[in-house]
DNA sequence: AACTTAGTTATCGTATATGATAACATGATA
DNA sequence: TATCATGTTATCATATACGATAACTAAGTT
């Protein structure tokens, strides 16, 4: 049963791996889905990043960092570039 | 929780009360709404402050000072400790 | 080729979020 | 009264969000 064992063992490795990518996703999946919105507002308004910087009040590499996905975002950010598209943050927990 | 209720509620009503300071509400809006959800969750659940910061990973007097709204916090703090109360945080532009 | 337009990336400075500890308030209970 | 349970507030240290500037890529235009 070695075989079977190690690959048994690959298995679980790759499930594991899995399960952590998963607990990743999951944990990044609200800052995923909150950028997603605001570049689809945006884009859909035709607007660039650097209108919207000029809105918000920043840069348009700000904006661009911002769509990045790079970092962890202030709710008081979000909710005031949303603004800046006519947009309202609405956070609910579910 | 109950000082912070009564201070939270005085400081609303004041807010919409006053016109000069409904701008500002709007700011703040989401950041009270999260906050009124993640308390709601916590005692409906019986939960201690302590036995949350616990499941966060962090202390009961850092829980009291984000359920107390006097900072901006950030996304995936919100993410964590909603986890941890057993929901998932859910963000839309409306 | 040179010039726009839109977005990206790197970096720096400053403000603040967040972890940690401790002291305090307050109500409940023995 | 004394103790316990729960929450609040003050404060410090460190990490990082965010503002700002500049340099860069890529694609389209003249």
């Amino acid at each position: 049963m070695s075989k079977a064992g190690a690959k048994f063992s690959e298995v679980k490795e790759l499930l594991l791996k899995d399960e952590e990518f998963k607990t990743e996703y999951k944990k990044l999946k609200p800052r995923y889905d909150v950028i997603s919105q605001i570049i689809e507002a945006r884009t859909s308004q035709n607007i660039t990043q650097e209108e919207l910087a000029l809105r918000v009040g920043t840069q348009k590499s700000n904006i661009s960092r911002l769509e990045s996905g790079t970092y962890n975002p202030s709710l008081d950010f979000l909710a005031k570039v949303a603004r800046c598209l006519g947009k309202e943050v609405q956070v609910t927990l579910e």
